[in-house]
RNA sequence: GGGGAGGUUCCCGAGCGGCCAAAGGGGGCAGACUGUAAAUCUGUUGGUUACACCUUCGAAGGUUCGAAUCCUUCUCUCCCCA
């Protein structure tokens, strides 16, 4: 089995750790944020601008570009990190999700799953061969298994069919990229739905595969917070403590230290571009939404200290004003400033952990992260 | 001075006798967004002792069972010609 993540600081009192992820494109600091690219790009900022922030691993989706550029354009191009520029690490997404978020345009059978494409209705089948296939062609440096994503509060009967059959899918995607030569990395994706028994045989299951890194997947999908917190600690416990863990979908600074704390390395969320489009923000007293009046007057950035542009060049006011005024710089600046805010947030988290003080540092951190909710 | 158009709820603007507390925008407020069909979506926006009542469509009178809608006068705004 591939080893391709180094733990180089574990606290003592917690599982929160450090490491570094050795991909074909570089290196990866770990606890990590990965900025989601849908369609090989990140939506409102320049790939130029992502990599300077220091950010050098990002998602794409294997639905979304198998659908759009297509496979064949992907192989003229010579794959997507040569196609959209981007010469740092890529993480694809199988599309597992998009069986969930469109679940009305799709057929789950046991040899793959039959879609109705989004974008003009024809109809495609994915099995988890031609997923990694695709992922070949596209050259992503972690490629994901096809898995099915559920949503909360489904029977027992039906989560443990939906595992069975990511279960299924885990084995053959790994065989299939094995059996095409196992270049870079597959990675499995622990299912389960809220149920123990299933994410326990899910975790050890997967994890038995010989995968070089594991996924959780199922969570932050309309669950409590609690739960997430619970099945995220209930799974974590079952996985190798050798390789590097993703909890795939998170991105809130309190679900990100819930996360870390339980020993997590990897995790990828749209909120921080999509939520910025939107015209919110993050900042150290949560999340604000600048579109509102009471920011009108104010000449404060959107958060002291940040170093992107919005911070470093505009108010609140400004930015108030041209999300108002409908300019498209707005969520430019915004998407900027999430990200630049969370890259940030996972330097000082890794700084807390390399110093010993990750649990004081979650615990003050979410006291004024909360305190003006 | 002559002719014309018009004043509607925070703003713009529909309505032109009952189904109007009054369409639709905007603005405001509140909320949502977490492996992206999202630079998006939802709710709310006169006052209350609220499934009912009260006040409101420039002002005052009037017609009518009933008026933002019809009539009279007043007032203000805008446009054209002098």
């Amino acid at each position: 089995m591939k080893k391709i993540h180094r733990v180089t600081h574990t606290h003592p009192s917690t599982n929160a750790r450090t490491g570094i992820l050795s991909l074909d494109h570089g290196e990866v600091v770990t606890p990590a944020f990965m900025p989601v690219g849908t369609n090989g790009t990140v939506k409102g900022i320049y790939h130029e601008h992502v990599r300077e922030m220091g950010y050098n691993l990002i998602l794409a989706n294997t639905y979304h570009l198998y659908l759009r550029p297509g496979v064949e354009v992907l192989k003229e191009f010579g794959g997507l990190h040569r196609f959209s520029n981007w010469n740092d690490n890529i993480l694809t997404d199988s599309g597992g999700f998009q069986v969930f978020s469109l679940s009305g345009l799709r057929k789950i059978r046991e040899e793959g799953v039959v879609f109705q494409s989004h974008i003009d209705g024809s109809r495609h089948m994915l099995t988890p061969e031609k997923v990694v296939d695709v992922q070949n062609v596209i050259g992503s440096d972690i490629m994901m298994v096809l898995d099915v994503c559920t949503a909360p509060e489904i029977p027992h009967r039906e989560a443990k069919t939906a595992w069975e059959t990511t279960r299924s899918w885990a084995q053959r995607s790994y065989d299939h990229w094995m059996r095409e030569g196992g270049e870079r990395n597959l990675f499995g994706i622990v299912q389960g739905n809220f149920y123990q028994d299933l994410r326990k045989e899910s975790a050890l299951a997967i994890s038995e595969i010989g995968f070089p890194g594991i996924a959780i997947g199922g969570l932050s999908v309309g669950e409590t917070a609690q739960q997430f917190a619970d099945y995220l600690a209930y799974t974590t416990q079952f996985l190798p403590a050798d390789r590097p863990r993703y909890v795939m979908g998170i991105g809130t600074p309190d679900y990100i230290l819930e996360a870390v704390a339980n020993g997590i390395d990897l995790f990828d969320c749209v909120l921080a571009t999509r939520s910025a489009r939107n015209g919110s923000v993050f900042t150290d007293d949560g999340m604000i939404q600048l579109k509102k009046a009471k920011h009108a007057y104010s000449q404060e950035p959107i958060q002291e200290g940040c170093t992107c542009r919005a911070c470093t060049q505009y108010s609140r006011g400004y930015m108030r004003h041209v999300f108002k005024a409908n300019e498209m710089i707005a969520g430019m600046l915004a998407t900027e400033h999430n990200l630049t805010y969370l890259h940030s947030f996972m330097h000082r988290i890794r700084t807390a952990i390399t110093e010993n003080r990750f649990p004081e540092f979650k615990k003050s951190f979410l006291e004024r992260y909360y305190a003006s909710s």
